[in-house]
DNA sequence: TAGTCCGTAAAGTTTGAACTGAACAAACTT
DNA sequence: AAGTTTGTTCAGTTCAAACTTTACGGACTA
């Protein structure tokens, strides 16, 4: 029968889909669930609901709940409202790698800004004591900032582009 | 005592750096100990043996040569010799940021050359079908393959900096 | 050749991330 | 107001990654 050999066909593609493209989502720090769950939004023609979801990758309705949310966190599906129905829908964001590369970006900017931070810490609580006067550690300190500051000067071009 | 404050404050500093400069390193995929390894080797003035770092670190003889594994296969550690030493030396390269972006954009470019063919694959089988008439479904996939060319610039670009 | 030292492999243990099912609270329906 | 429906929280479980201990094999030494 023509209808059943399609969906059967387009079942396999989404199968095959959310095994491998996943794969490459996981690079951005994304768990499986979460990669698996954005491919299924991604492919999907129509906004989900949690169930949808549930079904879609026979898990548990909480894992869908969590992965959803950092998938949100991170901007990468949206939230949307349709007349009649209480259930809450999801869609991925269009601009696939806009949003990607916004997010990790992100991630890593924060992430450097933080630690580097704690390196000046370091560095302010080493200056008050006499091993001060070891150039050796001292240098290997400084590097240590000017490698994140050239880390945040990449990144941030990364986001201009 | 001179020496001894010194000595502290110097074990002091060693302990913060490798607590907080690992973190930065763990975001290149390194997991803990490979992280912490490497900030030990790239504070020490001399090679060290895997004993020395077993006990700077104050794991297990395995653990250290396994973490020393995975940092000669990225690069970011060498093996060196020293006469009439018979333990293995090892310390870390030399060129922070140029070792570091090079290891992980390596693995990126592999990864997603790797994805790459496996959708092009997809898209392949996908065309014998016949549900090669769903135009939606396979624009996502063109979207996908797209998108990874896309990464396959963005990354082989890093490594012309 | 016997004995020691060193790196690596193998087997078993620990620990944390991911997942599930049950319970809960807010919003809606009747 | 009572009863559903839906998203979220919580407590307990499962499983894979990381770690340790023990054992082994090759290289040096006496």
């Amino acid at each position: 029968m023509q209808t059943t050999e399609w969906n059967d066909s387009l079942e396999t593609f989404h199968y095959n889909m959310i095994s491998e493209f996943s794969k490459t989502l996981e690079m951005f720090s994304l768990n499986t669930t979460e990669s698996q769950l954005f491919v299924t939004l991604y492919l999907s023609e129509d906004p989900m609901t949690l169930d949808d979801m549930k079904h879609a990758l026979g898990k548990s309705k909480t894992a869908m709940n969590n992965a959803v949310r950092t998938l949100l966190d991170y901007n990468l599906v949206e939230r949307v409202w349709k007349k009649g129905v209480r259930k809450d829908l999801y869609q991925a964001e269009k601009d696939l790698y806009d949003k990607f590369m916004r997010a990790y970006v992100n991630r890593w900017l924060e992430a450097i800004e933080r630690q580097k931070s704690n390196l000046q810490q370091i560095e302010k609580q080493f200056a008050n004591e006499p091993s001060k006067h070891n150039h050796q550690t001292n240098e290997k300190l400084q590097e240590a900032i000017k490698f994140h500051n050239t880390l945040e000067d990449v990144f941030n071009d990364l986001h201009k582009e």
